[in-house]
DNA sequence: ACAACAAATGTTATCGGTTACATTGTTTAT
DNA sequence: ATAAACAATGTAACCGATAACATTTGTTGT
């Protein structure tokens, strides 16, 4: 591999000549810089990123913490970053966290030892130490999807209250009354907010909250499955289920069906993200849509700001969310049906 | 941010002890490696890992061309390269794709620009110009999951063809006489292995093969529900139909319920790659199942076997399938449906 | 023609580590 | 006792680029 000095022999010219005639192209004459040009492709002579990174204490690298990649809403939140990244010249090292705390610290450790420059974090835990805080007065850091409670950096999300209680309202206006939940993990914030907003709108209603018809999930699809499977051998009436993402969601349908229940005639179903599946299951989901490359993008571009030293204060981005109404959720049935067959 | 000279000034030594603490520390004597690592503690050093990896000339980089990330088999790929190359100590770029080749050689040429050490391509696309395959014998890349015809690279794959022609013989045993087949992109050597696989299976049971009976595709719910489309428009009967993928499969079932057709007693359809949604749709679907984890694994090891020279000729492995019926297959009709209703 | 200044190019310290080689101190063998 | 061998540590060159500063060359004005 040629170097630049060798390029700079080769044009008989110093290295900083080279250097600057790929930098600064306007400061070296048309002549020189011609003789430079040449030798650099006789050379076939390719910079070492390693070196200027080295050099400038910027590695152009974002850490993106991701709790797991096979989540397809995640897939497009990172397509957005990757865009907004490429576009601006920074390399994106995506982590498969698994929602590992000890995993997610260990790669945010990469902003220490100069291998990154800032961190994407899609999910609601701060993988610095307290003290790493008040070094600087930002953290290379923004928070996207899943935000933290208390954030000491920008953040991108979505109003997931009032989303819950949108689509909550959706199956109300339908004359449900009994509406069971199913839930994501206990540890998530997205969670507590989709669930604050499912009983605002049923407070709003004036229909009674009930304990018992909330069940636990794990965003995945065999959670959605099982939960739908504690559904049918309980005892209350129940005639939707809000599920807080389309996995699940789908995964409910799968046992609903497979107990010979029709949705929407005998029981609705609402999701929450718009995955691609969602319009094809069948029936149709009906689910709230997020801007998910839109997450991305703004992440990516507000890191960017606080790298450059832009922010100087924590912002918070809230994107927009859109009712999807499809034919997973219908009119309550006259007569509560009876799960437990 | 402190470095290794400040540490040396602390501990009262001198950088190389430092050094030598860090890397060999048998070669120090226990006083010293105690005084070091106090001063390191004191100062909370942190090694700069930029200037190691520009001096060694060895970034511990892996660049991951994806197609797509939003492809639930990728994710799985990218799972179990994430697992193999952090357990190795290095890290991933993963990079979106899109299919793109300009992209691909981009990011590709970050290995001469000395921003990673080799390269994990998920597409039958070699990146590199066929002058940069000669400078060493083998370039730093292995290829998975479609690999190319001529790869001058060790490659991960599974027998398409093999499997395909087991999965359409699945549909020949249960009586199935005209089968529709939707296709991948006719770029992918997936999409010509499958078919090859597909008439292999034919001609072994003695039917022929159609070619108004193939449909193109792009892998996504989208174009199959779209081929689906076009299946019920056309006049030949149809009682089968072989997606190359599963997606393509969700898609095309959505359609052919959405025309009021049973599946499968009135039409089977059979998928690809055993995604996590094959099991929960409606029917859930048969399909092959791939080792999506274990060909990331494959991949990387087989990188850092190149990367330190251990591996001298271009191996190639062969994972295996898995064929898994459920029941969006079953026994042909006794008369072909007449698709166009 | 010459000062004054601008443009073009060269010289070299520097980033933060690693490591070959040099030096000093300590132990072992004869 | 002395040379040889070894252990522990230090010195400084080096990786490849950048950029501050120095120097040379060219241009302009009077």
């Amino acid at each position: 591999m040629s170097n630049i000095r060798e390029v700079a022999d080769l044009a008989g010219v110093s290295v900083a000549t080279v250097s600057r005639t790929l930098q600064q192209p306007e400061l070296v004459s048309p002549k020189t810089r011609a003789k430079v040009t040449r030798a650099i492709e006789q050379l076939n002579y390719k910079p070492n990123l390693m070196a200027v990174k080295f050099r400038s204490g910027k590695t152009h690298n974002i850490v993106v913490l991701v709790p797991t990649v096979a989540n397809v809403f995640f897939a497009r939140v990172i397509r957005g970053m990757q865009e907004a990244a490429a576009a601006e010249g920074y390399s994106l090292l995506l982590v498969n966290t698994m929602g590992d705390n000890a995993t997610e610290q260990n790669y945010a450790r990469m902003i220490h030892t100069s291998q990154a420059d800032g961190v994407v974090q899609l999910r609601a835990f701060n993988p610095f130490n307290d003290n790493d805080a008040d070094e600087q007065g930002l953290l290379p850091m923004v928070n996207a999807c899943e935000i933290l409670d208390t954030p000491q950096c920008p953040t991108v999300s979505l109003d997931n209250r009032l989303a819950a209680a949108a689509i909550t309202e959706h199956l109300v206006e339908l004359g449900h009354q009994h509406i069971a939940m199913i839930k994501g993990p206990a540890s998530s914030p997205l969670t507590r907010e989709r669930m604050l907003g499912f009983k605002d709108a049923l407070q709003e209603a004036g229909l009674k909250y009930c304990e018992e018809l909330m069940f636990d999930g794990d965003f995945t699809l065999q959670s959605g499955y099982d939960a739908a499977d504690r559904i049918l051998s309980q005892s209350h009436p129940v005639s939707a289920i809000f599920c807080e993402n389309d996995e699940m969601a789908l995964g409910a349908i799968s046992r609903l069906k497979a107990a010979g229940l029709r949705i929407p005639e005998d029981i609705s179903v609402s999701g929450f993200d718009n995955i691609a599946f969602a319009k094809f299951s069948d029936p149709p989901l009906t689910t709230i849509a997020q801007p998910a490359e839109e997450f991305g993008e703004t992440a990516i571009s507000l890191l960017i700001d606080v790298l450059k030293g832009k922010a100087k204060r924590a912002v918070k981005v809230i994107l927009p969310y859109q009712l999807i109404i499809r034919n997973s959720t219908g009119p309550a049935p006259v007569q509560p049906v009876n799960l437990t067959r």
